[in-house]
DNA sequence: TGCCCTAGCGTAAGCGCTTACATCAGATTC
DNA sequence: GAATCTGATGTAAGCGCTTACGCTAGGGCA
């Protein structure tokens, strides 16, 4: 076709520098093995032909793409953000590329997802929480892919994983609601099937109750999806039983917020008429009135962490070790005693 | 290598299912072009195999890879996130993967990012507002990869956009605020250079005000990033100069949430004291004590369109058109008449 | 001077896929 | 029954790149 205005691939560098097209890749991936005058000449006619590498052609050549590619389930609140954020800038400095994917928290669609970042030739990926069909486990490994779990740690699990006990972080937020005097408390939980953070969360108020000698089966719970506005009909509906809670544990900070709200067109004052408590300490936690008692996680440093681990994976420095960041909590406005 | 356990390819296939690459190939992408009988056959050494087409490798004979790449200045806060939502759902339902990739409001990064995802075989781009180097322009149009800009509107370019005026839209919220009698009012910026969003919003105050007959160089102008904390820093800053504003006018949603929080701190109430608007009505905007005066932005709305003109630029359907949204001032109580 | 090394490049064989073209066995037509 | 057509499948030529291997020339060494 029209030579003039097509694209320009190494064989047309080749000719224009007068060398081979593996003088040319060698330019651009070996250079010391290249003499400097003749990589001078190379280069110069990189940038006259405005040339860029196929990373397709590159991938299938060289097995190897310097991409990441992460799977997470949501854009659409803060959660993911910040941590994505660091893990980027970190595989940055190491000159790798991230592309990243949202399923929606729909198991297909990440599914579907996984297999996309991996056709594509990524060489590593990071994926949110432990639990997915094994089968995708399976045909990573088939394909040597190495995958980082993240935002979720376990010691029953062996995958290399980076990131808290979100059990053990709920019940130590849990113990201090009981501490407060609440006995009639209830929780908003984001959807547990398929999503072992909202599920080991939960589980961590359950068992912090249980220890309180209050039998788990009065706590008022009710799974929502991660929305304001579903947080805020969750709180609704609890509000109207019959036996009103005096704390409502939210499975995150977004459920929280949608239940303050909530609370505040009801008319309920927070803490003194019913507390309210979160999860993840993103910055709306800080910015609500009241402000949010919740649990804080790492996020930055999880990110950062998660990357310089899935590099090293990929570049088979590790084999993929896990490690366990510590959660705090944050005792703000929105948790105070139970009313007498 | 070892046979048993490496990655199973198209010819892995063929031999398997005892016929060519070529109908292999074809039951993948033409499936109505083989006889049922066979394509039954393939599938189920497909199947059985594991099997997952190589991307790079098909973009490079098919020249397509149906993934569209979008890169935006950030992911940390909501800005963009329920846009790049509906967008990649809707890009979903018509077979296409989204990857995105974020700049952290660097145009070198951008430019780098746009690179990489071309090089990667993006089919189409979606940018976020106007101003970039020419050069990139030039490069995507040398290498047809169609890009479609999005989050800004303007009548005097002439690449295809989706988006709203800028402009006008804050020009319009200025005219709100002077109409309820502000006359000494500052302004929380995003920094402008490199971003025409930034620049065409603070344009808009100008104008209006010069409109009120009133001398813009009056107007407290400060350049912020799009953090809280900066927010809530220029906000500071502004309330320490001797001609307090009456209003505060920030470049958005994020900005002005900062600044409510200083006032908060500073014990200034909203609006009896000052007023304070933002832009893009995030999620944010509803949620914060009092709730913010600010510009609605039809954002699902804006992704999804933009999905639907990029896939049909893509394949050839359009050459690529301009849509202008509408936004619509959201009028809550963080505006105020001015204190007399 | 003759030999071996080595640095610097070129040659060419793939990587896994798509697709133009060739082939071939019926089915259709007169 | 020969000629023609048609639909299903195979053959093989790339797509743009990397890299094992081979070649050459100059330098070092005995």
């Amino acid at each position: 076709m029209d030579k003039g205005r097509s694209i320009p691939t190494l064989g047309d560098v080749a000719a224009a520098a007068g060398v081979s097209t593996a003088t040319v890749s060698r330019c651009l991936n070996a250079p010391h093995r290249v003499v400097k005058s003749t990589r001078d000449r190379v280069m110069n006619s990189v940038r006259e032909l405005g040339y860029t590498p196929n990373f397709g052609a590159r991938a299938m050549a060289a097995k190897r793409t310097y991409t990441i590619g992460a799977i997470i389930p949501t854009m659409e609140n803060a959660i993911f953000a910040r941590g994505l954020q660091a893990f980027q800038e970190e595989l940055h400095l190491r000159g790798y590329t991230l592309l990243v994917s949202s399923s929606a928290y729909r198991p297909d669609v990440e599914e579907e997802q996984i297999r996309a970042l991996v056709a594509r030739g990524a060489d590593g990926l990071l994926l949110i929480g432990y639990d997915r069909d094994p089968a995708i486990h399976a045909y990573l490994e088939l394909r040597e892919v190495p995958a980082l779990v993240a935002w979720a740690f376990s010691n029953d699990d062996k995958r290399p994983a980076i990131g808290f006990d979100n059990y053990a972080s709920m019940y130590g937020l849990a113990q201090e609601v009981l501490r407060l005097g609440h006995r009639r408390i209830a929780v908003i939980s984001g959807i547990t099937k398929g999503n072992d953070r909202a599920t080991q969360r939960l589980k961590g108020i359950q068992s912090a109750v249980r220890d309180s000698q209050i039998d788990p089966e009065s706590l008022h719970i009710i799974e929502s999806t991660y929305e304001i506005e579903s947080g805020a009909a969750a709180f609704g509906q609890i509000m109207q039983s019959a036996r009103r809670p005096t704390a409502v544990m939210c499975g995150n900070d977004v459920l929280a917020v949608g239940a303050l709200q909530r609370a505040r067109v009801m008319g309920l004052r927070v803490p003194e008429d019913v507390s309210i408590t979160g999860f993840d300490d993103i910055e709306l936690a800080r910015i609500v009135t009241p402000a949010l008692t919740t649990v804080h996680v790492p996020h930055r440093e999880m990110g950062r962490k998660a990357a310089v681990e899935l590099v090293n994976m990929v570049e088979k420095k590790s084999g993929g070790t896990s490690t366990q960041l510590q959660s705090s909590q944050r005792l703000r406005e929105s948790l105070g005693p139970a009313p007498t």
